[in-house]
DNA sequence: ATATCGATTATCT
DNA sequence: GATAATCGATATG
């Protein structure tokens, strides 16, 4: 029953608008190729950041050096760090020249849990200790062992590179919505998508009303 | 269960 | 010089 036949996901998934593009990316799959092993997880939590108009957005500094891959061609990684601890992933949406993106939130581990583990510095004892590998935006970064300098820029949508986003038949469940987490600028705003109930999304345990279904 | 705080650095004002 | 799309630890109810 599980899936192990995993497809990438064509160029033109992500050349849409960013809402659509985080909406469906729920129940995707990130995948991991490292050494003769396959890390898997399922795409559970993501927010979408809008383009140049979007105060939250890194976008909204204009093309930088950091940012440039937000402006470039979709389904590309950008990888920025954070409170000078943390990376976190995103992918570029909207077509090549317009300014968009997914952020990576939370994931559902499916394989290679134990290498997640190794990563994390933590250890499996009972299975809700699966929560704690891939669950946060800077913790599914340390469980891929993604990086800026390894992974920014890397195309998502083919399985010659080590870290793309696939699909492999799963069809989610009811969708939530809530305002973006940790954002002091326009964060009234429900960009944050996740799927209702699963264990595996980020932040507190029961939602707030504001959240509402989709 | 919720709140607060320190860590640590790239980036921007 | 201030800030930041976070996390883990600690404190308190």
């Amino acid at each position: 029953m599980p899936s192990s036949r995993i497809q990438p996901i064509p160029r033109a998934f992500f050349a849409r608008k960013v809402k659509r593009v985080a909406r469906d990316l729920l129940g995707k799959v990130l995948v991991r190729q490292a050494g003769g092993e396959r890390l898997t997880a399922r795409i559970v939590e993501v927010e979408a950041y809008l383009g140049e108009k979007d105060p939250a957005a890194h976008a909204a500094a204009g093309n930088t050096a950091r940012n440039s891959v937000i402006f470039g061609p979709p389904g590309h990684a950008y990888v920025y760090f954070i409170y000078g601890n943390h990376y976190c992933l995103n992918v570029s949406c909207e077509p090549e020249g317009q300014a968009g993106c997914v952020l990576f939130r939370a994931l559902e581990p499916l394989t290679g849990t134990e290498r997640m583990a190794k990563a994390r510095g933590i250890e499996l004892h009972s299975p809700k200790d699966l929560i704690r590998l891939t669950s946060g935006p800077g913790r599914l970064c340390a469980a891929f062992c993604i990086t800026r300098s390894g992974e920014n820029g890397m195309d998502l949508t083919t399985d010659k590179s080590s870290l793309w986003i696939g699909e492999d038949g799963y069809k989610s469940g009811q969708i939530a919505v809530s305002p973006r987490i940790g954002i002091t600028k326009a964060a009234e705003h429900p960009l944050r998508y996740f799927l209702a109930g699963n264990p595996f999304v980020s932040g507190p345990k029961f939602r707030a009303p504001l959240d509402k279904r989709v």
